[in-house]
DNA sequence: AAACCGGGGGG
DNA sequence: CCCCCAGGTTT
């Protein structure tokens, strides 16, 4: 899309600033990574925020750094060990990427300290580049996240339809860019985020206490949830069908190749599928031992947990098929539904 | 229970 | 430019 021609702000752009600026030195929240900042927190704490609310990450956070203090320990790290620290985060890519990048970050002779160089890393994108270079090194790069286009298109009751909040994103960088402070920008793009995560909700924003209402055109009018406007997403239902298959005290998992697209080297509850197995008849009309359902991206998924006695003769390594302790489950990395629907159907047998 | 949020990567 | 990634929170 082209980038519209910077419409000029219907407000002195100095006093937005000063007024943001301000706001955000007194009310920003007490977070981990802004008391004795490094670039090494600013680039763990953005992977971990890519997809992931604060109140989420903060404890894996916490535990990250212990494990992993700065780039040279995590690049010296096994990849195991990296993912089993993120196990419950989801999205396991950012933490292949995170250990990918610390290892490319160690080995340059000269780490990059403007966006372009930190987009040819694994992992970042133009936020993530602007977040870390405005942050760490004071370059003029606004970013554009999900909070800062609700802001913009609110200040200025932008009443485009747009396609999704990712083509909003792109749309609006000019107007970010305009209005980004020059001698601050680190902490202009942190309060922009910090207004949108406390104050510019997408439902129910707080106008009232807004350091910025009198620069807002939404607020103005009275409407403010009417932006931005995005076209509504289409769901899809799918449906998995899952072998629960325990015996002598070790339960059956499938562990995604290395290479796979999703989930890699992740372990699951199989499908019948992994089995080699068609799904049973059966599963339409036997009684599940669980029935869980989960909403990833645009996919509502219903899955269905059937007991099923251990096939003979499984090729496991061939079906990437493992038998693991029950009491050992610690020590494989499992994606966070599973981890926790194992454990409750654990649960509901020990009280059969 | 359904709707919503949301960066990066790869084709 | 479009679709996928395989999760949590909110309502």
């Amino acid at each position: 899309m082209e980038p519209s021609p910077s419409a000029p702000l219907p407000f002195a752009v100095a006093d937005f600033q000063k007024a943001l600026l301000t706001w955000y030195r007194e009310h920003q929240r007490p977070l981990p990574w802004r008391s004795q900042p490094s670039l090494y927190k600013t680039v763990v704490s953005e992977f971990m925020l890519q997809q992931t609310q604060v109140k989420t990450m903060l404890p894996y956070y916490a535990r990250w750094l212990e494990a992993f203090p700065d780039f040279h320990q995590l690049a010296s790290a096994s990849e195991a060990k990296v993912l089993k620290h993120w196990e419950g985060l989801g999205y396991y890519s950012r933490a292949r990427n995170l250990h990918a990048l610390a290892r490319r970050w160690v080995a340059l002779p000269e780490p990059p300290t403007d966006a372009a160089g930190w987009m040819d890393l694994p992992g970042v994108g133009p936020y993530t580049a602007a977040a870390v270079v405005s942050m760490a090194f004071g370059r003029p790069v606004a970013c554009v996240d999900g909070n800062v286009v609700r802001i913009l298109s609110r200040l200025t009751a932008n009443a485009t339809l747009f396609r999704d909040s990712a083509s909003a994103a792109k749309a609006l960088s000019t107007e970010a860019d305009a209005l980004l402070s020059r001698a601050s920008p680190g902490d202009h793009n942190q309060a922009m985020m910090e207004l949108g995560a406390t104050v510019c909700h997408r439902q129910s924003p707080l106008c009232l206490t807004c350091p910025v209402r009198p620069f807002c055109q939404a607020a103005r009018r009275g409407d403010p949830e009417s932006f931005p406007r995005l076209a509504p997403k289409k769901m899809e239902k799918r449906s998995v069908v899952r072998a629960w298959c325990l015996e002598s005290g070790r339960l059956l998992l499938h562990r995604a190749p290395a290479k796979a697209k999703r989930l890699a080297n992740q372990h699951e509850l199989p499908t019948f599928e992994h089995l080699g197995l068609a799904p049973p008849v059966a599963a339409a009309t036997v009684e599940p031992l669980a029935v869980r359902k989960r909403g990833i991206t645009r996919y509502a998924i219903t899955e269905s947990i059937h007991r099923l006695a251990p096939p003979r003769r499984l090729d496991l390594a061939a079906l990437d098929l493992v038998w693991v302790d029950v009491d050992q489950l610690d020590t494989i990395t499992l994606s966070g539904p599973h981890k926790r629907w194992i454990a409750e159907v654990l649960e509901l047998l020990k009280a059969e």
